[in-house]
DNA sequence: TATGTTACGTTATAATATAACATTAATATG
DNA sequence: CATATTAATGTTATATTATAACGTAACATA
């Protein structure tokens, strides 16, 4: 990554996904366990699952697997593994489209800002300190408090601008 | 208005809504007049409904009121009626909530930023070109041609902030 | 009037998410 | 270890949000 404010880069199309994979899920059970909390089998796989790409995974999409690969699953099954998850900061909801992506920067308290290509689907996410401070010194401005930004952008990455 | 970049304020607690909702109306019926399109009964009074207040409202409460009406109504009804609403800039959509507000400068293109109060509910809009800006050119500078912003902002309204 | 288009009625179903309560697994404590 | 306690999961049911599909009515205009 050439900048610091990009959380999650537009992956390039030969990277090696395995790495991504294998970097988060250890970083999550590092966190988890510095919290005294515990990733289990369920919360883990639902972990993989979002992380299956750079695109963002549907919850029921996330229980059909389940349920191929082992029965015993039900949409709280999905939805209690990616509360937890969001809670602790290792997933994301993409509000405007129902849908969850892999925090790339698990653990630490951040802003975030998502591009999301309408085309191919791909996701990136930012930490863009300026644009959370405009944003919140507008809003103070007004007299407004705010808590809690969701801020998703919706556009063409630049594989695409060029098709 | 003090400030050009708010389209639809925090509503003081002693307005005359009454008023909001005359202008609302008859600027939807003259716009839709320029643009030969046809404000229905339906579609005039789903944005009524919208309306109702400056808070967000749910499809399926406006369809419980269409019901109530005696007007036959189906969810189609409601959601066909939103459609043309959002398409025609006349409502907007909180992604993050799934509801729905009466768009303060309707029949205009421009940014929105919603700041919403999640103690009381209140939702202001804005069209501030900075946040815009700033937010394009940083996804510029990334290769990514951004054409549409979701951009809500949860927090504490200023008389919610005293209590 | 005939014709094409837009809007609406109607039924059904898809897609997303949570409530409520029972059961099991993990952890803590004596 | 035994047992209380809590955390996590299983299970069933339901709530909420939204769209598909197809027929009918209203409207335009030629
Ligand atoms: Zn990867
Ligand atoms: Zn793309
Ligand atoms: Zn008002
Ligand atoms: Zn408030």
């Amino acid at each position: 990554m050439q900048d610091k404010q990009i959380v999650t880069p537009f992956s390039p199309a030969d990277h090696q996904h395995s790495s991504c994979l294998k970097s988060v899920l250890s970083t999550a059970e590092d966190c988890c366990r510095q919290r005294g909390l515990r990733l289990t089998p369920i919360r883990r796989r639902v972990l993989e699952l979002v992380w299956k790409n750079h695109e963002p995974v549907k919850a029921y999409d996330i229980l059909e697997t389940l349920q191929a690969e082992k029965k015993r699953a039900a949409p709280p099954t999905v939805y209690r593994a990616l509360d937890f998850l969001q809670a602790e900061g290792f997933v994301h909801k993409l509000e405007s489209m129902n849908a969850y992506v892999g925090c790339g920067a698990p653990g630490h308290h951040h802003t975030t800002q998502f591009l999301i290509c309408h085309t191919c689907g791909v996701v990136a996410e930012l930490d863009d300190i300026e644009i959370g401070e405009l944003i919140g010194n507008k809003a103070d401005s007004l007299g407004f408090k705010a808590t809690h930004l969701t801020i998703e952008i919706k556009g063409l990455c630049s594989s695409c601008q060029a098709d």
